[in-house]
DNA sequence: CGACCCCTTGATTAGCCTCAACAACCGTGG
DNA sequence: CCACGGTTGTTGAGGCTAATCAAGGGGTCG
Protein backbone atom coordinates (compact mmCIF):
# COMPACT_ATOMS: atom_id res chain seq x y z
CA UNK A 1 0.00 0.00 0.00
CA UNK A 2 2.88 2.35 -0.78
CA UNK A 3 2.02 5.85 -1.87
CA UNK A 4 -0.84 6.73 0.29
CA UNK A 5 -3.03 4.25 2.52
CA UNK A 6 -5.20 6.91 3.47
CA UNK A 7 -5.80 7.35 -0.16
CA UNK A 8 -6.15 3.90 -0.97
CA UNK A 9 -8.72 3.85 2.20
CA UNK A 10 -10.90 6.78 1.35
CA UNK A 11 -10.97 5.93 -2.46
CA UNK A 12 -12.63 2.91 -1.29
CA UNK A 13 -15.62 5.05 -0.23
CA UNK A 14 -15.60 8.50 -3.50
CA UNK A 15 -13.46 8.24 -6.46
CA UNK A 16 -10.35 10.99 -5.76
CA UNK A 17 -9.54 13.64 -8.22
CA UNK A 18 -5.36 13.69 -9.09
CA UNK A 19 -5.20 17.06 -6.86
CA UNK A 20 -6.81 15.48 -3.67
CA UNK A 21 -4.60 12.18 -4.45
CA UNK A 22 -1.81 14.92 -4.28
CA UNK A 23 -3.10 16.63 -1.19
CA UNK A 24 -3.17 13.26 0.35
CA UNK A 25 0.04 12.04 -0.33
CA UNK A 26 2.00 15.14 0.71
CA UNK A 27 0.46 13.68 4.04
CA UNK A 28 2.14 10.93 4.38
CA UNK A 29 5.77 11.67 3.74
CA UNK A 30 7.55 10.61 6.81
CA UNK A 31 6.74 6.61 8.49
CA UNK A 32 7.71 5.74 11.80
CA UNK A 33 8.05 2.19 12.48
CA UNK A 34 6.73 0.75 16.54
CA UNK A 35 7.98 -2.61 17.75
CA UNK A 36 4.59 -4.94 18.81
CA UNK A 37 3.97 -4.24 22.53
CA UNK A 38 5.18 -0.62 22.42
CA UNK A 39 3.42 2.18 23.86
CA UNK A 40 3.04 5.18 21.45
CA UNK A 41 1.05 7.48 24.01
CA UNK A 42 -0.30 7.52 27.35
CA UNK A 43 -3.37 9.22 28.32
CA UNK A 44 -3.15 12.88 28.50
CA UNK A 45 0.75 13.13 27.01
CA UNK A 46 0.33 15.94 24.23
CA UNK A 47 -0.37 15.51 21.37
CA UNK A 48 0.43 17.39 18.10
CA UNK A 49 0.11 14.88 15.42
CA UNK A 50 -2.39 12.07 14.13
CA UNK A 51 -1.37 8.70 12.79
CA UNK A 52 -2.22 6.78 9.41
CA UNK A 53 -1.99 3.14 9.92
CA UNK A 54 0.47 1.16 7.14
CA UNK A 55 0.46 -1.75 8.53
CA UNK A 56 -0.15 -3.80 11.72
CA UNK A 57 -2.61 -3.57 14.49
CA UNK A 58 -2.62 -1.05 17.14
CA UNK A 59 -5.28 -1.31 20.04
CA UNK A 60 -6.39 1.82 21.83
CA UNK A 61 -7.58 2.25 25.62
CA UNK A 62 -7.82 3.51 29.10
CA UNK A 63 -6.82 2.73 32.35
CA UNK A 64 -9.90 3.17 34.94
CA UNK A 65 -9.24 4.27 38.30
CA UNK A 66 -10.13 1.15 39.73
CA UNK A 67 -7.05 -0.92 37.61
CA UNK A 68 -9.26 -2.23 34.79
CA UNK A 69 -8.63 -1.90 31.46
CA UNK A 70 -10.93 -0.98 28.70
CA UNK A 71 -10.30 -1.37 25.33
CA UNK A 72 -11.58 1.27 22.96
CA UNK A 73 -10.96 -0.18 19.96
CA UNK A 74 -8.37 -1.96 17.76
CA UNK A 75 -6.81 0.16 14.59
CA UNK A 76 -5.83 -1.33 11.36
CA UNK A 77 -3.99 -0.58 8.07
CA UNK A 78 -5.95 2.41 6.46
CA UNK A 79 -7.50 3.72 9.67
CA UNK A 80 -6.70 7.35 11.26
CA UNK A 81 -5.85 6.84 14.82
CA UNK A 82 -5.57 9.68 17.80
CA UNK A 83 -7.94 11.80 16.04
CA UNK A 84 -10.14 12.35 19.30
CA UNK A 85 -7.00 14.08 20.67
CA UNK A 86 -7.61 16.93 18.37
CA UNK A 87 -10.30 18.10 20.68
CA UNK A 88 -8.07 18.10 23.85
CA UNK A 89 -5.25 19.13 22.91
CA UNK A 90 -3.55 15.58 25.12
CA UNK A 91 -4.30 12.28 24.55
CA UNK A 92 -7.91 11.10 25.50
CA UNK A 93 -6.51 7.05 25.89
CA UNK A 94 -3.49 5.31 25.59
CA UNK A 95 -2.67 3.74 22.25
CA UNK A 96 0.01 0.68 21.85
CA UNK A 97 1.09 -1.32 18.80
CA UNK A 98 -0.64 -4.89 19.16
CA UNK A 99 1.89 -6.05 16.37
CA UNK A 100 5.26 -4.17 14.91
CA UNK A 101 3.21 -1.34 12.91
CA UNK A 102 4.26 1.11 10.40
CA UNK A 103 2.64 4.68 10.98
CA UNK A 104 2.47 7.81 9.17
CA UNK A 105 2.85 10.68 11.69
CA UNK A 106 0.82 14.06 10.06
CA UNK A 107 0.66 17.04 11.73
CA UNK A 108 -2.57 18.76 13.09
CA UNK A 109 -1.69 22.00 11.20
CA UNK A 110 -1.56 19.78 8.16
CA UNK A 111 -5.50 18.48 8.72
CA UNK A 112 -6.16 22.35 9.42
CA UNK A 113 -4.73 22.45 6.15
CA UNK A 114 -6.54 20.05 4.28
CA UNK A 115 -9.71 22.10 5.53
CA UNK A 116 -8.79 24.84 3.80
CA UNK A 117 -8.04 23.38 0.96
CA UNK A 118 -9.67 20.43 0.32
CA UNK A 119 -13.20 20.93 1.53
CA UNK A 120 -14.32 17.57 0.01
CA UNK A 121 -11.73 15.27 1.68
CA UNK A 122 -11.97 17.07 5.16
CA UNK A 123 -15.84 16.49 4.77
CA UNK A 124 -14.81 12.23 3.69
CA UNK A 125 -12.77 12.05 6.70
CA UNK A 126 -15.69 13.53 8.99
CA UNK A 127 -17.90 11.08 7.74
CA UNK A 128 -14.86 8.74 8.38
CA UNK A 129 -14.82 9.46 12.36
CA UNK A 130 -18.42 9.30 11.82
CA UNK A 131 -19.14 5.93 10.98
CA UNK A 132 -16.11 5.29 13.68
CA UNK A 133 -18.79 6.21 15.97
CA UNK A 134 -21.51 4.17 14.71
CA UNK A 135 -19.49 1.48 15.57
CA UNK A 136 -18.26 2.50 18.92
CA UNK A 137 -22.16 3.02 19.71
CA UNK A 138 -22.58 -0.68 17.94
CA UNK A 139 -20.17 -1.79 20.77
CA UNK A 140 -21.89 -0.14 23.27
CA UNK A 141 -24.95 -1.78 22.96
CA UNK A 142 -23.18 -4.68 22.46
CA UNK A 143 -21.92 -4.58 25.88
CA UNK A 144 -24.30 -2.96 27.37
CA UNK A 145 -27.20 -5.20 26.50
CA UNK A 146 -26.10 -8.68 25.36
CA UNK A 147 -24.25 -11.93 26.58
CA UNK A 148 -20.89 -12.62 26.53
CA UNK A 149 -21.36 -15.01 23.90
CA UNK A 150 -22.74 -12.17 21.67
CA UNK A 151 -20.40 -9.65 22.55
CA UNK A 152 -17.52 -12.03 21.32
CA UNK A 153 -19.27 -13.51 18.24
CA UNK A 154 -19.67 -9.73 16.96
CA UNK A 155 -16.61 -8.29 18.01
CA UNK A 156 -15.26 -11.12 15.64
CA UNK A 157 -17.59 -10.22 13.02
CA UNK A 158 -16.58 -5.98 13.58
CA UNK A 159 -12.78 -7.64 12.24
CA UNK A 160 -14.16 -10.08 9.67
CA UNK A 161 -16.22 -6.97 8.39
CA UNK A 162 -13.09 -4.32 8.81
CA UNK A 163 -10.16 -6.43 7.44
CA UNK A 164 -12.70 -6.79 4.89
CA UNK A 165 -13.05 -3.23 3.37
CA UNK A 166 -8.99 -3.45 2.87
CA UNK A 167 -8.24 -7.72 1.95
CA UNK A 168 -10.92 -8.57 0.24
CA UNK A 169 -14.63 -9.76 0.79
CA UNK A 170 -13.81 -13.39 0.35
CA UNK A 171 -11.86 -13.98 3.32
CA UNK A 172 -13.20 -15.77 5.69
CA UNK A 173 -9.52 -16.79 7.64
CA UNK A 174 -7.70 -14.57 9.44
CA UNK A 175 -5.03 -13.79 11.86
CA UNK A 176 -6.26 -12.43 15.30
CA UNK A 177 -2.70 -11.27 17.24
CA UNK A 178 -4.69 -10.88 20.21
CA UNK A 179 -4.99 -11.98 23.90
CA UNK A 180 -7.87 -13.26 25.62
CA UNK A 181 -7.08 -11.03 27.66
CA UNK A 182 -7.60 -8.70 25.30
CA UNK A 183 -10.90 -9.74 24.02
CA UNK A 184 -12.26 -9.42 27.89
CA UNK A 185 -11.09 -6.17 27.53
CA UNK A 186 -12.45 -4.92 24.79
CA UNK A 187 -15.90 -7.06 25.47
CA UNK A 188 -15.93 -6.27 29.41
CA UNK A 189 -15.70 -9.68 30.51
CA UNK A 190 -12.75 -11.56 32.32
CA UNK A 191 -10.30 -13.43 29.73
CA UNK A 192 -11.46 -16.92 31.96
CA UNK A 193 -15.15 -16.08 30.71
CA UNK A 194 -13.95 -15.66 26.82
CA UNK A 195 -12.20 -18.23 27.14
CA UNK A 196 -15.28 -20.33 27.77
CA UNK A 197 -17.18 -18.43 25.33
CA UNK A 198 -14.51 -18.80 22.41
CA UNK A 199 -14.66 -22.45 23.16
CA UNK A 200 -18.54 -22.65 23.17
CA UNK A 201 -18.04 -21.24 19.64
CA UNK A 202 -15.85 -23.73 18.53
CA UNK A 203 -17.48 -25.98 19.77
CA UNK A 204 -20.99 -25.07 18.34
CA UNK A 205 -18.86 -25.16 14.97
CA UNK A 206 -19.56 -21.25 14.03
CA UNK A 207 -15.47 -20.80 14.02
CA UNK A 208 -12.26 -22.79 14.47
CA UNK A 209 -9.55 -21.75 15.61
CA UNK A 210 -5.60 -22.85 15.40
CA UNK A 211 -3.55 -21.06 17.61
CA UNK A 212 -4.26 -16.95 17.08
CA UNK A 213 -5.40 -18.18 13.39
CA UNK A 214 -9.27 -17.65 13.02
CA UNK A 215 -11.67 -18.98 10.57
CA UNK A 216 -15.08 -18.42 10.48
CA UNK A 217 -17.70 -21.32 9.97
CA UNK A 218 -21.12 -19.91 9.85
CA UNK A 219 -20.50 -16.25 9.62
CA UNK A 220 -24.49 -16.03 9.31
CA UNK A 221 -25.14 -17.61 12.81
CA UNK A 222 -22.37 -16.04 14.41
CA UNK A 223 -23.54 -12.47 13.16
CA UNK A 224 -27.24 -13.38 14.20
CA UNK A 225 -25.71 -14.48 17.73
CA UNK A 226 -23.47 -11.21 17.81
CA UNK A 227 -26.77 -9.27 17.05
CA UNK A 228 -24.09 -7.80 14.27
CA UNK A 229 -24.94 -4.90 12.08
CA UNK A 230 -22.15 -4.10 9.10
CA UNK A 231 -21.37 -0.32 8.91
CA UNK A 232 -18.09 -1.10 6.79
CA UNK A 233 -19.14 -2.13 3.67
CA UNK A 234 -20.55 1.26 2.81
CA UNK A 235 -20.92 4.49 3.90
CA UNK A 236 -22.59 7.54 2.21
CA UNK A 237 -21.02 9.77 0.52
CA UNK A 238 -23.56 11.21 -1.57
CA UNK A 239 -24.16 14.64 0.40
CA UNK A 240 -20.15 15.61 0.25
CA UNK A 241 -19.20 18.78 -1.44
CA UNK A 242 -18.14 18.50 -4.94
CA UNK A 243 -14.02 17.76 -5.46
CA UNK A 244 -11.95 20.98 -6.56
CA UNK B 1 -31.20 31.30 22.82
CA UNK B 2 -32.63 33.01 19.65
CA UNK B 3 -31.10 33.74 16.67
CA UNK B 4 -28.65 31.00 16.85
CA UNK B 5 -28.26 28.18 19.46
CA UNK B 6 -25.62 26.78 17.38
CA UNK B 7 -23.29 29.58 17.42
CA UNK B 8 -23.51 30.06 20.77
CA UNK B 9 -22.68 26.87 21.63
CA UNK B 10 -19.90 27.33 19.35
CA UNK B 11 -18.65 30.55 21.08
CA UNK B 12 -18.11 28.68 24.42
CA UNK B 13 -15.44 27.21 22.69
CA UNK B 14 -13.95 29.62 20.05
CA UNK B 15 -14.74 33.25 18.82
CA UNK B 16 -16.73 33.47 16.05
CA UNK B 17 -16.14 36.46 13.62
CA UNK B 18 -19.41 38.51 12.50
CA UNK B 19 -19.11 36.52 9.05
CA UNK B 20 -19.21 33.43 10.65
CA UNK B 21 -21.91 34.22 12.84
CA UNK B 22 -23.99 34.71 9.96
CA UNK B 23 -23.30 31.86 8.13
CA UNK B 24 -24.65 30.28 11.56
CA UNK B 25 -27.61 32.11 11.69
CA UNK B 26 -28.17 30.96 8.22
CA UNK B 27 -28.19 27.17 9.23
CA UNK B 28 -31.17 27.87 12.05
CA UNK B 29 -34.21 29.63 9.76
CA UNK B 30 -36.94 26.98 10.08
CA UNK B 31 -37.84 25.76 13.55
CA UNK B 32 -39.93 22.19 14.54
CA UNK B 33 -41.69 21.39 17.52
CA UNK B 34 -42.44 17.88 18.74
CA UNK B 35 -44.40 16.79 21.83
CA UNK B 36 -42.96 15.03 24.68
CA UNK B 37 -42.51 11.51 23.67
CA UNK B 38 -42.83 11.81 19.78
CA UNK B 39 -40.51 9.36 17.85
CA UNK B 40 -38.26 11.53 15.37
CA UNK B 41 -36.90 9.07 13.67
CA UNK B 42 -36.67 5.51 13.36
CA UNK B 43 -33.28 3.10 13.12
CA UNK B 44 -32.68 2.80 9.44
CA UNK B 45 -35.47 5.80 8.08
CA UNK B 46 -33.99 7.70 5.44
CA UNK B 47 -32.71 11.30 6.53
CA UNK B 48 -31.57 13.95 5.07
CA UNK B 49 -31.24 16.71 7.44
CA UNK B 50 -29.28 17.11 10.87
CA UNK B 51 -30.95 18.86 13.68
CA UNK B 52 -29.90 21.88 16.27
CA UNK B 53 -31.38 21.40 19.67
CA UNK B 54 -32.81 24.76 20.73
CA UNK B 55 -34.76 23.49 23.86
CA UNK B 56 -35.93 20.17 25.60
CA UNK B 57 -34.39 16.69 26.10
CA UNK B 58 -33.79 14.32 23.43
CA UNK B 59 -33.08 10.61 23.14
CA UNK B 60 -30.86 8.31 20.76
CA UNK B 61 -30.87 4.54 21.13
CA UNK B 62 -31.42 1.19 19.51
CA UNK B 63 -33.23 -1.41 19.93
CA UNK B 64 -31.35 -4.74 19.41
CA UNK B 65 -32.57 -8.15 17.71
CA UNK B 66 -33.33 -9.56 21.63
CA UNK B 67 -35.93 -7.13 22.16
CA UNK B 68 -33.64 -4.67 24.58
CA UNK B 69 -32.55 -0.91 24.15
CA UNK B 70 -30.02 0.59 24.44
CA UNK B 71 -29.58 4.69 25.03
CA UNK B 72 -26.83 5.95 23.11
CA UNK B 73 -26.98 9.74 24.05
CA UNK B 74 -29.04 12.36 25.62
CA UNK B 75 -28.88 15.44 23.49
CA UNK B 76 -29.43 18.51 25.12
CA UNK B 77 -29.93 22.37 23.43
CA UNK B 78 -26.67 23.85 22.03
CA UNK B 79 -26.13 19.85 20.83
CA UNK B 80 -26.00 18.81 17.03
CA UNK B 81 -27.87 15.14 16.51
CA UNK B 82 -28.66 13.27 13.63
CA UNK B 83 -24.66 13.52 12.50
CA UNK B 84 -24.37 9.80 12.07
CA UNK B 85 -26.71 9.73 10.04
CA UNK B 86 -24.53 11.78 7.74
CA UNK B 87 -22.28 8.65 7.41
CA UNK B 88 -24.96 6.22 5.98
CA UNK B 89 -27.77 8.54 4.92
CA UNK B 90 -30.33 6.66 7.32
CA UNK B 91 -30.78 6.76 10.46
CA UNK B 92 -28.18 4.88 12.85
CA UNK B 93 -30.56 4.85 15.59
CA UNK B 94 -33.63 6.10 16.89
CA UNK B 95 -34.65 9.47 17.98
CA UNK B 96 -36.99 10.65 20.51
CA UNK B 97 -37.97 13.72 22.21
CA UNK B 98 -37.83 13.25 26.27
CA UNK B 99 -39.48 16.30 26.80
CA UNK B 100 -41.45 18.56 24.45
CA UNK B 101 -38.57 19.84 21.99
CA UNK B 102 -37.79 22.76 19.52
CA UNK B 103 -35.40 21.79 16.80
CA UNK B 104 -33.98 23.66 14.07
CA UNK B 105 -33.24 21.01 10.97
CA UNK B 106 -30.13 21.48 8.86
CA UNK B 107 -30.20 20.30 5.57
CA UNK B 108 -26.94 17.99 4.82
CA UNK B 109 -26.33 20.07 1.95
CA UNK B 110 -26.13 23.34 3.94
CA UNK B 111 -23.33 21.53 6.17
CA UNK B 112 -21.38 20.39 2.95
CA UNK B 113 -21.61 24.39 1.88
CA UNK B 114 -20.07 25.11 5.35
CA UNK B 115 -17.00 22.57 4.62
CA UNK B 116 -16.55 24.50 1.08
CA UNK B 117 -16.94 28.78 2.94
CA UNK B 118 -16.31 28.38 6.26
CA UNK B 119 -13.85 25.82 6.94
CA UNK B 120 -12.83 26.71 10.46
CA UNK B 121 -16.33 26.37 10.82
CA UNK B 122 -16.44 22.77 9.78
CA UNK B 123 -13.08 21.66 11.77
CA UNK B 124 -14.77 23.18 15.10
CA UNK B 125 -18.14 21.15 14.89
CA UNK B 126 -16.09 18.58 13.82
CA UNK B 127 -14.16 18.94 16.75
CA UNK B 128 -17.23 18.91 18.91
CA UNK B 129 -18.14 15.79 17.30
CA UNK B 130 -14.76 14.16 18.24
CA UNK B 131 -15.17 15.55 21.70
CA UNK B 132 -18.91 13.67 21.68
CA UNK B 133 -16.99 10.11 20.55
CA UNK B 134 -14.76 10.77 23.26
CA UNK B 135 -17.46 10.63 25.78
CA UNK B 136 -19.34 7.79 23.80
CA UNK B 137 -15.74 6.15 25.03
CA UNK B 138 -16.04 7.10 28.19
CA UNK B 139 -19.54 5.44 28.52
CA UNK B 140 -18.32 1.99 26.93
CA UNK B 141 -15.45 1.86 29.63
CA UNK B 142 -18.08 2.80 32.26
CA UNK B 143 -20.57 -0.21 31.37
CA UNK B 144 -17.87 -2.46 30.32
CA UNK B 145 -15.90 -1.84 33.39
CA UNK B 146 -17.61 -0.62 36.27
CA UNK B 147 -20.03 -1.82 38.65
CA UNK B 148 -23.82 -0.70 39.03
CA UNK B 149 -23.16 1.95 41.33
CA UNK B 150 -20.52 3.63 39.50
CA UNK B 151 -22.04 3.64 36.16
CA UNK B 152 -25.14 6.02 38.07
CA UNK B 153 -22.96 8.12 39.74
CA UNK B 154 -21.14 8.56 36.07
CA UNK B 155 -23.88 9.23 34.36
CA UNK B 156 -25.07 12.05 36.78
CA UNK B 157 -22.15 13.36 36.33
CA UNK B 158 -22.12 13.57 32.87
CA UNK B 159 -25.32 15.62 32.88
CA UNK B 160 -24.09 18.02 35.54
CA UNK B 161 -21.09 18.62 32.90
CA UNK B 162 -23.45 18.80 30.48
CA UNK B 163 -25.76 21.11 31.47
CA UNK B 164 -23.26 23.53 32.89
CA UNK B 165 -21.64 24.26 29.49
CA UNK B 166 -24.68 25.98 28.51
CA UNK B 167 -26.37 26.68 31.82
CA UNK B 168 -23.37 27.86 34.46
CA UNK B 169 -21.30 26.50 36.17
CA UNK B 170 -22.60 26.71 39.84
CA UNK B 171 -25.55 24.71 38.88
CA UNK B 172 -26.36 21.27 41.54
CA UNK B 173 -29.72 21.19 41.32
CA UNK B 174 -31.21 20.19 38.05
CA UNK B 175 -34.01 17.96 36.61
CA UNK B 176 -33.72 14.91 35.08
CA UNK B 177 -36.98 14.11 33.02
CA UNK B 178 -35.87 10.49 32.93
CA UNK B 179 -37.67 7.00 34.24
CA UNK B 180 -35.28 4.34 35.89
CA UNK B 181 -36.10 2.49 33.13
CA UNK B 182 -34.07 5.02 30.49
CA UNK B 183 -31.05 5.06 33.33
CA UNK B 184 -31.02 1.58 32.63
CA UNK B 185 -31.26 1.38 29.42
CA UNK B 186 -28.54 4.10 29.30
CA UNK B 187 -25.95 2.32 31.55
CA UNK B 188 -27.26 -1.41 30.66
CA UNK B 189 -28.81 -2.23 33.84
CA UNK B 190 -32.24 -2.99 34.51
CA UNK B 191 -34.99 -0.30 36.32
CA UNK B 192 -35.17 -2.11 39.63
CA UNK B 193 -31.26 -2.40 40.21
CA UNK B 194 -31.35 1.13 38.88
CA UNK B 195 -33.70 1.96 41.44
CA UNK B 196 -31.55 -0.05 44.17
CA UNK B 197 -28.71 2.20 43.01
CA UNK B 198 -30.11 5.32 43.09
CA UNK B 199 -31.41 4.84 46.77
CA UNK B 200 -28.15 3.66 47.45
CA UNK B 201 -26.68 6.90 46.53
CA UNK B 202 -29.23 9.03 48.52
CA UNK B 203 -28.55 7.23 51.33
CA UNK B 204 -25.22 7.55 51.36
CA UNK B 205 -25.68 11.47 50.93
CA UNK B 206 -24.23 11.79 47.34
CA UNK B 207 -27.25 13.02 46.17
CA UNK B 208 -30.79 14.30 47.06
CA UNK B 209 -33.83 13.47 44.99
CA UNK B 210 -37.28 15.18 45.43
CA UNK B 211 -39.06 13.74 41.86
CA UNK B 212 -37.06 13.90 38.91
CA UNK B 213 -35.29 16.80 40.91
CA UNK B 214 -31.73 15.79 41.91
CA UNK B 215 -29.04 18.03 43.91
CA UNK B 216 -25.79 16.80 43.99
CA UNK B 217 -24.51 17.30 47.61
CA UNK B 218 -20.89 15.81 47.43
CA UNK B 219 -19.55 16.09 43.67
CA UNK B 220 -16.19 14.89 44.57
CA UNK B 221 -17.25 11.93 45.87
CA UNK B 222 -19.98 10.95 43.11
CA UNK B 223 -17.23 11.69 40.47
CA UNK B 224 -14.71 9.76 42.44
CA UNK B 225 -17.01 6.60 42.24
CA UNK B 226 -17.78 7.30 38.73
CA UNK B 227 -14.57 7.44 37.75
CA UNK B 228 -15.65 10.28 35.80
CA UNK B 229 -13.40 12.92 33.80
CA UNK B 230 -15.03 15.45 32.22
CA UNK B 231 -14.75 15.97 28.79
CA UNK B 232 -16.86 19.14 28.19
CA UNK B 233 -15.51 22.31 30.33
CA UNK B 234 -12.93 22.42 27.85
CA UNK B 235 -11.97 21.71 24.25
CA UNK B 236 -9.27 22.22 22.16
CA UNK B 237 -9.55 24.39 19.48
CA UNK B 238 -5.75 25.91 19.09
CA UNK B 239 -5.38 23.52 15.77
CA UNK B 240 -8.07 25.08 14.07
CA UNK B 241 -7.25 26.77 10.20
CA UNK B 242 -7.90 30.57 10.58
CA UNK B 243 -11.00 32.59 10.46
CA UNK B 244 -12.22 33.73 7.10
C1' DC C 1 16.58 -25.37 31.72
C1' DG C 2 13.89 -22.08 34.04
C1' DA C 3 10.86 -18.07 33.87
C1' DC C 4 7.12 -16.11 32.04
C1' DC C 5 3.05 -15.65 29.49
C1' DC C 6 -1.02 -17.51 27.86
C1' DC C 7 -4.53 -20.94 27.72
C1' DT C 8 -7.50 -24.18 30.05
C1' DT C 9 -10.42 -26.16 33.52
C1' DG C 10 -12.86 -26.69 38.02
C1' DA C 11 -15.05 -24.88 42.27
C1' DT C 12 -17.03 -21.24 44.57
C1' DT C 13 -18.90 -16.57 45.10
C1' DA C 14 -21.27 -12.41 44.17
C1' DG C 15 -23.53 -8.99 41.52
C1' DC C 16 -27.19 -8.24 38.90
C1' DC C 17 -31.46 -10.11 36.78
C1' DT C 18 -36.06 -12.02 37.03
C1' DC C 19 -40.32 -12.39 38.89
C1' DA C 20 -43.79 -10.66 41.72
C1' DA C 21 -46.51 -7.63 44.39
C1' DC C 22 -47.76 -3.28 45.87
C1' DA C 23 -47.55 1.83 46.50
C1' DA C 24 -47.34 6.37 44.57
C1' DC C 25 -48.24 9.31 41.01
C1' DC C 26 -50.35 11.23 36.77
C1' DG C 27 -53.43 12.37 33.25
C1' DT C 28 -58.04 11.49 31.69
C1' DG C 29 -62.82 11.26 31.57
C1' DG C 30 -66.95 10.91 34.00
C1' DC D 1 -64.31 16.38 42.39
C1' DC D 2 -63.49 11.72 42.24
C1' DA D 3 -62.77 7.28 39.91
C1' DC D 4 -59.91 4.94 36.96
C1' DG D 5 -56.15 2.92 34.29
C1' DG D 6 -51.61 3.19 33.19
C1' DT D 7 -47.05 4.30 34.21
C1' DT D 8 -43.32 4.68 37.41
C1' DG D 9 -41.11 3.75 41.71
C1' DT D 10 -40.18 0.48 45.59
C1' DT D 11 -39.17 -3.71 47.92
C1' DG D 12 -38.40 -8.75 48.60
C1' DA D 13 -37.07 -13.56 47.25
C1' DG D 14 -34.68 -16.49 44.44
C1' DG D 15 -31.89 -17.74 40.37
C1' DC D 16 -28.35 -17.31 36.90
C1' DT D 17 -24.45 -15.29 34.59
C1' DA D 18 -20.10 -14.00 34.92
C1' DA D 19 -16.35 -12.94 38.38
C1' DT D 20 -13.05 -14.75 41.43
C1' DC D 21 -9.86 -17.93 43.06
C1' DA D 22 -6.89 -21.60 42.16
C1' DA D 23 -4.08 -24.91 39.84
C1' DG D 24 -1.93 -27.11 36.01
C1' DG D 25 -0.24 -27.43 31.05
C1' DG D 26 1.91 -25.79 26.82
C1' DG D 27 4.69 -22.70 24.37
C1' DT D 28 8.36 -19.39 23.86
C1' DC D 29 12.38 -16.85 24.88
C1' DG D 30 16.47 -15.84 27.21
Amino acid sequence: MGGGCLASRLAHYAPLSERERRSLGRLEERERRFRKGALIHRENDPVRELYIVRSGWLVSFVYLGNGARQIMRFHFPGDIVGVSSLAFGEATDCLAAVTDVDLCPLDQDKLALLFEEEPRLAALIFTLTLSERVSLADRLASIGRTAARARIASLLCEFMARLRVMEGADKLEFTIPLTQEDFGDATGLTAVHVNRMIRGLVEDRLIERHGSRVRILDERRLAAEGLFTDRYANIDTSWLPAAR
